[in-house]
DNA sequence: CGCCGGTTTGACCCGCGTCAAGTTGGGTGG
DNA sequence: CCACCCAACTTGACGCGGGTCAAACCGGCG
């Protein structure tokens, strides 16, 4: 059951906003297109000009951007839950990629569904609304990493807000996550080379910070790394306040 | 005319969307209060609560955030027209601070009309979401320019970005605009030091890009500044052709 | 006239990029 | 079941973009 659009969808806008029973079985009735896609497949490239919502179901992405000299930036990680493409309701022509970094299960909702939804039921419109201004919420944070951390500090700053993502959606029974990126991912994602992110991993294992080896990531003393990155998760904005306090114990 | 909120706000949500006559009158008809604000003065501060929209009529505001050393990240600018905190009509808790850089003309309205305004009428809704999620596609361009570009683009890439903005409200006859940011408040926002800002301004007035004293910009050469920045305009979604071409000749 | 915020320039340094050369380990085919 | 492959990881040597520190300089304003 929890491998299904809608379910996703109604549990993700409870993580965030007030919706009652009948704005639920209104987003369990929208008509969705389930697709597998594949480890390292575009779903959306950039200037396409789209029709549908995906919602991430099981897997991970990310949506990046190039520069003229073909370095990659990553915009933003996407956990199953999340919505990548909501912005694309309003703004249907790609200005970045979106792209599948595990195989991962996706479902396809119509623009007009969802809009037609959101003129029905506004409170799931505000949910929805609210989504994409959590969206922008992280890139603020971001945009202060990159302008003003440390190459250290950032990378702290990521580990922190993919756990607490990830653990939102009830993917992490502990501190140990599943985290598939390379990293060169993350280094694209940072604003720095694989070389530093290395050195930087090194050193958080060295301290005792994390543990880490293939996809898997243990957040080992998850107060020293979120102060070294400076990660106050108020910027994600979940209701619920188990999700917001430290990863201690839950 | 024109320094009043309902007209900086209609005239803005054409610029982005379909508004008709009705849409328009409604907007018209919303309660606000103006304010003048100094050079400097904080308008909202971080961690507050806030229970209204402001509206920037006349000046140059701008978002800000500090990291836990004091280094200041700015996140946005903004200019006549927008609307710098719409976002907290869902998220009320300020996540950082926003202030005003010139003395600014401001009006705000109370969340309450702007939610019943939502509810009657959709299109403005989605003309209101819309600026939000633009407010998102800059943060993604930031994003970009921080963690890939040099130094020296990402100075192009603002200066590009703060004329289109400025000449898309009628601020600018022709290439030369007032862009009353000290270095310090460029720095703050490229994520690099004055001194960086310094050098780099100069090297650009030196190789006939720009000519900047005080508070006045004249881009001399826009079309090798904006290739330097690697700037396109479209992730700024105006829908007028006339805005979103070169600078040239209008 | 003198103050002061903003600008400009020089000298030096460091975090991170670049380049290059291994190493490791999971997956594949013989 | 082993040999090989290749993507991801790792480490070292070295260089550069931009930070840091410090000292003027400039111009508007009280």
């Amino acid at each position: 059951m929890k491998f299904d659009a809608q379910n996703a969808l109604s549990r993700r806008l409870r993580l965030i906003a007030d919706i009652d029973a009948e704005d639920e079985a209104a987003v369990r009735a929208l008509p969705v297109t389930h697709r597998e896609v594949d480890d390292g497949v575009d779903i959306v490239t950039e200037g396409e000009t789209v029709r549908q919502c995906c919602i991430l179901i099981d897997g991970f992405t990310c949506r990046y951007r190039h520069t003229l000299e073909g370095k990659r930036q990553i915009i933003a990680f996407h956990v199953p839950g999340d919505i990548p493409d909501l912005h694309s309701l309003h703004i249907n022509q790609m200005d970045h990629s979106f792209a599948a970094m595990t195989r991962c299960r996706i479902g396809f909702v119509p623009h007009e569904a969802v809009w037609s939804l959101c003129l029905k039921r506004p409170n799931v419109a505000a949910a929805l609304w609210l989504e994409t201004l959590i969206d922008g919420a992280i890139f603020r944070e971001w945009i202060v990493g990159l302008g003003r951390l440390s190459g250290a500090s950032r990378t702290a700053h990521l580990l922190c807000e993919l756990a607490m993502r990830i653990r939102s959606v009830g993917l992490a029974p502990d501190n140990v996550y599943r985290l598939p990126l390379t990293q060169n991912e993350l280094a694209d994602a940072l604003g720095l080379t694989v070389v530093t992110v290395n050195r930087v991993l090194r050193d958080f294992k060295l301290a005792g910070l994390i543990d880490r080896s293939r996809s898997r990531l243990e957040i080992k003393d998850w107060n020293r790394l979120a102060e070294l990155g400076e990660f106050d998760p108020k910027y994600l904005h979940f209701r619920s306040p188990i999700a917001t306090t430290g990863i201690a114990r839950q």
